[in-house]
DNA sequence: GCTTGTTGGTTACAAAAACAACTATTACCA
DNA sequence: TGGTAATAGTTGTTTTTGTAACCAACAAGC
């Protein structure tokens, strides 16, 4: 029951949208968590290293738009677990370039697994075409403008 | 360039939400927190009261999926600044009924024209069939099974 | 009445995120 | 050159969150 208001928090989409997100996100990070001992950023710092291979720790943050004192960190516990080996580079010390070890890939490989067996139980709740629009969607949604 | 690997980040629903949520979030944000200091487990108890009237904190809880630590902080924050009111109920000695103050409705009242406002911004992004259907689908994802 | 279990809510402590300041290296340019 | 600014990444500190333990009030069974 609500008052003479008509507010629909519900349809408010950063409410709604955080809601989905949060909910699309618990299936999986059980996994990552409770497997693995890893965090959001880590996961996602592993992901980006097990699809494009080489990268430097801002190249991370750029694509992932992930601020750079989390990738540092995330970086730092992955390395200290041998998932991921740095090595600075000659020609501009300042940066590291980041890869996969062989543990860390094979770890890679087993999350990207399930994150694709997880996709799919999620669309399970909408038919092929709908999943293809809210993609379409949200892609539009989520870039910056 | 990606490696022979072809799994998609962008494309898997908890990350592809996750940056649509976070991206849409953003600009209201802005206001909650800069024009009133508010967090977002604030924002959302100030817009249940404001919307709902009188409720107690596990109501509160139960309707925006909220845990009730996180209700009790807000709560205390919202109190302590005179934007929601608490009082003990005489049947059961447990519960509190918190409702806004008149501050508070204020407050709430002007952060719900923002709302509206900037669902309209929001929305300009898409097309309103686009965004019926969306919300439509994601009420399906955030729905708990 | 007791006593066992449940519910509403708070608090304490540990984990994580946010923000700002810092070091080291490279780039720019007068 | 030498000095200032920019970039890559790290570290320290403060907020926020998450988890579990907790207290007080009520409910139900005996």
């Amino acid at each position: 029951m609500t008052k003479s208001d008509d507010f629909d928090l519900q349809a408010f989409l950063p409410y709604l949208l955080n809601q989905a997100a949060e909910e699309a996100s618990l299936g999986f990070q059980k996994v990552y968590k409770d497997r693995y001992g890893l965090l959001r950023s880590e996961w996602r710092v592993l992901f980006h290293l097990g699809i494009f291979g080489r990268l430097t720790a801002t190249e991370i943050g750029a694509k992932g738009k992930v601020h750079k004192t989390k990738v540092s960190r995330a970086v730092q516990r992955l390395a200290d677990r041998r998932l991921v080996a740095r090595a600075r580079s000659e020609e501009d010390r300042r940066l590291e370039w980041l890869e996969l070890t062989p543990a860390g890939e094979k770890v890679y490989q087993d999350l990207r697994a399930v994150a694709q067996e997880y996709e799919g139980t999620l669309q399970t709740k909408l038919s092929a075409e709908e999943v293809r629009v809210l993609k379409g969607m949200l892609g539009k949604l989520a870039r910056r403008d």
